[in-house]
DNA sequence: TAATTTAGATGATACATGTAATCTTAAATG
DNA sequence: CATTTAAGATTACATGTATCATCTAAATTA
């Protein structure tokens, strides 16, 4: 059936990214094989190493993928009202059920953010790069340091965690409610003098 | 060479637990072999099935070793006080540089929970007990509910995993420092009738 | 249109994996 | 002391793994 389009070849790519982005979110990384993510792209194993080095790239492309499927609509917003909307409608979503259960489309550093921790190399400078970038949207523009985007950050991501680790939505709901209200906490009284 | 005193299989027994509960917290479960864990013990795989059922049998086993481990010591306190102080002195701790770097030795929640999240059965009730106990330990014997210490628990969690992603001590100490600050927040701001 | 290129399929490689059967030997038991 | 038992070693097995060489047919390009 070889050979198509450079239009299709594109494709393909995304294919492989959307479908590692979203098995490694949901299994693991590691438990994830080269087979299995070109399996659910609609391919077989042999075509990967034409559109990557190595797994190793494909996990840092497709994590970066992820994150800016995630990220780039509050990145677009251009007022600091619009900004400051987006990031409660996010954090709102965040620490929801939904987020809890739907690990497959949800928070790329909640759902990986461990793995690539003990990774070195591109994997790892990716979440890095990823830390960075939604502690910066999470933080407001008037602030002087990233400390309260960072404490969000750890906040929601301890809070998802948590809430996945529970045996029933109820107690998945009261790490949920226990996060918004700490979340309300750093809104409301962060230092200002703090960086 | 076998075969070993009652004894002496306890420690095995023993090394086997510890093994685990070191490589699975450093290099995560799934990255671990059963080879691996038996080797870091000082024997061959062989030997394994003598000690337990299955791999998954030993990380629900090796898991709960390590959480003992870590809380132990903290559950026999008895006095308010002293428990308090015990509280304050593992936040300490908790939020240090030599926590980020030694996931060996560190909590196992910040470094398996994402793993355990996604696993059905044993492991996955092991890690849930895990956070009772240790919320049930963050939390101030006056409060109503458990939801200032669930909140701690994300917080530090999310911390840990936030400072280990970062690639530098500066960065990592950054994160640390917003997750004291945030921790503080908890402590003094927590709404008194909130669950 | 003929020649060339290459995306993806097929199949192979070399190795790691979890598990189990079998063997060895010393401890436990009578 | 003789017998039984079982801890750990050795080996085997079936499966899964990342990667690569080769094959194919269609898209490109000359």
């Amino acid at each position: 059936m070889p050979r198509m389009s450079e239009a299709e070849k594109q494709r393909s790519h995304n294919r492989i990214l959307d479908a590692a982005a979203q098995l490694f979110r949901e299994r693991g990384v590691e438990a994830t094989s080269v087979a299995d993510v070109m399996k659910a792209a609609g391919m077989t194993h042999g075509g990967f190493y034409r559109h990557f080095e190595s797994k190793e790239d494909l996990i840092a492309a497709s994590f970066r993928h992820a994150v800016d499927d995630v990220v780039s609509d509050m990145e677009r917003e251009e007022t600091s009202e619009g900004r400051k909307k987006e990031r409660q409608d996010y954090i709102a979503k965040y620490l929801s059920q939904a987020h809890v259960q739907d690990s497959r489309n949800g928070c790329p550093l909640a759902a990986m953010g461990t793995e690539l921790a003990r990774t070195t190399g591109a994997p790892h400078q990716v979440g890095a790069q990823a830390l960075d970038r939604m502690a910066a949207l999470l933080r407001d523009t008037s602030e002087t340091g990233s400390g309260r985007g960072l404490a969000t950050m750890a906040l929601l991501m301890g809070t998802i965690t948590l809430a996945r680790l529970t045996e029933s939505e109820e107690e998945a709901d009261r790490a949920l409610e226990a996060g918004r209200t700490a979340i309300e906490l750093l809104q409301d009284h962060w230092p200002k003098d703090r960086s």
